[in-house]
Order: C-alpha cells, then sequence, then structure tokens
DNA sequence: GGGCAACTTCTACGTGACGTAGAAATGTTT
DNA sequence: AAACATTTCTACGTCACGTAGAAGTTGCCC
C-alpha cells in the first residue's frame, strides 16, 4: 500500500510523536531543528523547507489515508490517522499477506526475534 | 530496503516457486502462460514480454541481492537467493524496526492475527 | 470596504525507480 | 565464416517524491 518517502516519513515521524494535531509552519520548523540536531548526520533532509514543501507533503499523506486535517481552524491543523504502533503492525500484515505460506513465514519471523520480543508475544498469546 | 515492482515481484514468484535456477527464456515463457492462465484478471504484464525485458529486470533483481546468476552456463540460470518465507519474514523485521516502540507494534500485530496463526505461533513460542 | 499578511492550492521541475525493449556486443554452432 | 543465441548497453515513457514558486483565497486591521 504505502512506502513513504523520506521526507513523507519524518513528517509521519512528527506527528506520531506529537500528541497534538500540528500545523504546517509548526512541522516546518520541527523539521529544521530535527535536522540540526542530528548535526547533519542523520541529514536526510538537509536544510530548511518551505512551508509549500511541507504542505504538498502533508497533502499527499493525506491522499495515502494516513494523515487528516481540520479544514475549520485556519492555518489547518494535521494529524496522522493511526498511531505509529497501529500502521506499522498493519504494515507488517501487509507483508505477511503477501505471501502464500503465512506459517512458513511466521516461523522464520520467530526464528529471528530478540528474546525480549518473543517474552513479549509469550505474555500477549498466553492471554487470549 | 528493497520494494519490488510489479513485473520484478512476478519474476520472484516464479523464482520461488520452482526449485531449479530458471533461464531468462523459460522465465519469459512463465509469465507469458501465467498471465494467459490468469484470463487477464491479474492482468499486471498483460502480453508477452521481450527476453531482453526480463534480462533487465534480473539484473536489477541481482543488484538488490534478491537473485543471483550462473555465469558459468550458456544461457545464464537464475534463481532467487533466498526463499520466499525468509524473505518475508526478514521484510516484517525490517518493518517492525523501522518503528522504536517495537513491543507496542507486536501487541497490535498480535492482536489481528487470525486463530490459525495465532496457534501457530504459539506453538513456535513453546506454550503448548 | 480596501488592502495587507497569512495561508492554501496549483503548477512544475529534477531525480530516481521501474517497465519496456531495440541496438550493439559477445559467445556458440556447424 | 556465417548464422544464430545470448547478454549487455542505452534509452524512453511513466510515476512517485522532494522541492518550491505563482496564483488564488481568507481573515484581520485601519
Amino acid at each position: 500500500m504505502a512506502s513513504l518517502g523520506e521526507l513523507e516519513r519524518a513528517v509521519m515521524d512528527l506527528l506520531w510523536a506529537g500528541q497534538e494535531a500540528a500545523t504546517a509552519n509548526t512541522l516546518r520548523d520541527l523539521l529544521a531543528r530535527s535536522t540540526r540536531a542530528a548535526g547533519g548526520t542523520a541529514g536526510h533532509v538537509g536544510k530548511d523547507l518551505a512551508v509549500t514543501t511541507v504542505l504538498t507533503v502533508l497533502s499527499r499523506l493525506e491522499r495515502k489515508g494516513l494523515v487528516e486535517r481540520e479544514r475549520g481552524t485556519r492555518p489547518h491543523r494535521y494529524q496522522a490517522v493511526s498511531s505509529r504502533a497501529d500502521h506499522t503492525a498493519e504494515l507488517m500484515h501487509e507483508v505477511l499477506g503477501s505471501a502464500p505460506d503465512r506459517e512458513a513465514v511466521l516461523a522464520r519471523f520467530i526464528g529471528s526475534v530478540t528474546d525480549t520480543e518473543a517474552e513479549t508475544l509469550r505474555k500477549l498469546l498466553g492471554l487470549s
């Protein structure tokens, strides 16, 4: 379904991190900050973006169904439609579903999960 | 890492399905057949492809590390580097790893798994 | 009410992935 | 050597994405 570009991903990360809905301007500032904070090391974005750039990305994310906006308020406010955990889990299901031999996939998957994760899974599966 | 295009995916499916290494020509024939077999319904490919097309795709898949070829034999023979199950499981890990809150993701993931799959997981994890 | 400032939408360009395949090069067969 | 098979090179169309200016819309201030 939805694979995200670098900037799209960065924006989603911000929306997922903050609980409040955010405006394009806020996001642009946050993007600038996080870029700078990374010391250019994680240098994907690299510089200050124009607000229109952020708006374009937000529109595309909206079209993809990942973001929704309040059109009422004047600077529109954007927020993620689902939490990062939900979205990621959904993606995992999508990947799993892309193979006909799901059980086999799960076997391999479990085979390379960390101990902590295995423990988490046992807890989750024990109670159901 | 590696997201696949439609044709790339179709080729991988064939390589994963067959146990033997296959030549570009064989694959081209199989692609034509499977297209026709689907009655155009799954009509992604749509028609007979040129061998060079298949070769291009195979090269790209090789570059992505999904396919390897025997260069010794004259019509080169191609095969998948890892099984579909392995590859898919790897992808799932990649997706899981893309979120900071892995435990939360797993919780959501388990929440929407089918009963059979849950059973499989329990067995694999040594619960019952 | 008219105009400025903020905000949004439209349009657009560069780049890279992918489907597609011909042209050119290389190897094989007889 | 000629004819044929196979592979590599080059290339084009399309689409997603990063990027942003131009144009349009909205709301506030005097």
